[in-house]
DNA sequence: AGTAAACTCCGGAAGC
DNA sequence: TGCTTCCGGAGTTTAC
């Protein structure tokens, strides 16, 4: 499943190949996996060139010339590749586009159509490209405005995972993030104190870092001895570990459902909150 | 008004 | 082998 550091990984690959392509054909699957801007995208984008593959939050955003960018979302099983045409399609391949004088062309597939495109060109309204509600990226998050996006009462698992408070953290890295700054999920946003903002934010920027790092031997096209990609393996501190020890005091992980999402933390080092 | 939870989309994977 | 159940990002709806 896509989370921030696969998204970054992808956008990487991207960028060393697609920038100068000029886009000679569009080939949809699927109309309902484009969200907007359907006619920009099979139509009038042709014969623009790429000039940047850059990521907001989880969003994969390719700028062409002219000033008309398609946003792509990987959901939860997206892909997007450079394939050359002539290989076999995937099953549940969406969408395609291929350039002039290339032997290969971008993929998207996405069995469980989570996720999506938005195409809109220079001037268009920021609304409805999918971008337009996102908050700050979690990357890049800084304490001043880490502390403005918790400054209300809710739990801070869910305004973590709030992409339009934070745009980028999925639910693994939300959890591993939490349990590094020792922050139980519960806890109200706004009742974290200034050591715990600074903690967090440090966190959450690390830990993306991290596992970026670690997706970076998935780009050298990397595989385990299972086949997943670099990052994957990365030590989870806590997803996927229930029951399992706390690598900072050995209490067995716990896994609820918070926010309406499983959720995985330490009672001994992520102390709950006081109910009230 | 702000928050929380349920519901929806979908198919892969796990469990029986 | 074949069925059922679980899972989840995020938009929408409903309820407190």
């Amino acid at each position: 499943m896509p989370e921030l550091p696969e998204v970054q990984t992808v956008v990487t690959q991207l960028a060393g190949r697609l920038p100068g392509a000029t886009i000679a054909r569009v080939l949809l699957g699927r109309r309902d996996i484009v969200h907007s801007g359907h006619r920009l995208l099979t139509r009038e984008a042709v014969g623009a060139k790429i000039a940047s593959v850059g990521r907001v939050g989880k969003r994969i955003v390719i700028q062409l010339s002219g000033g008309a960018e398609i946003v792509v979302h990987l959901g939860m099983s997206g892909r997007l590749t450079v394939e050359p045409i002539d290989d076999a399609l995937a099953p549940h391949t969406h969408l395609r586009v291929r350039f002039v004088g290339r032997m290969d062309e971008l993929r998207f597939r996405d069995p469980r159509r989570f996720g999506g495109v938005w195409c809109r060109g220079r001037g268009d309204d920021a609304n409805g490209n999918g971008l337009s509600v996102l908050g700050p990226d979690a990357l890049a998050i800084r304490v001043p405005v880490l502390r403005q996006v918790l400054s209300r009462r809710r739990q801070i698992k869910a305004v973590l995972m709030d992409q339009r408070m934070i745009s980028g953290l999925g639910n693994i890295y939300c959890d591993e993030a939490l349990h590094k700054a020792a922050i139980h999920p519960l806890t109200p946003a706004d009742s974290l104190t200034p050591k715990q903002i600074n903690r967090l934010a440090c966190s959450i920027r690390s830990t993306l870092q991290a596992a970026i790092r670690a997706g970076g031997s998935s780009l050298r096209d990397y595989r385990d001895a299972n086949g997943e990609p670099g990052w994957f393996q990365v030590s989870h501190r806590v997803y996927g570990r229930e029951g399992e020890a706390c690598r900072s005091c050995g209490s067995a992980i716990v896994r609820s459902q918070i926010a309406g999402r499983s959720t995985h933390y330490c009672p001994a080092c992520q102390k709950e909150p006081v109910t009230t």
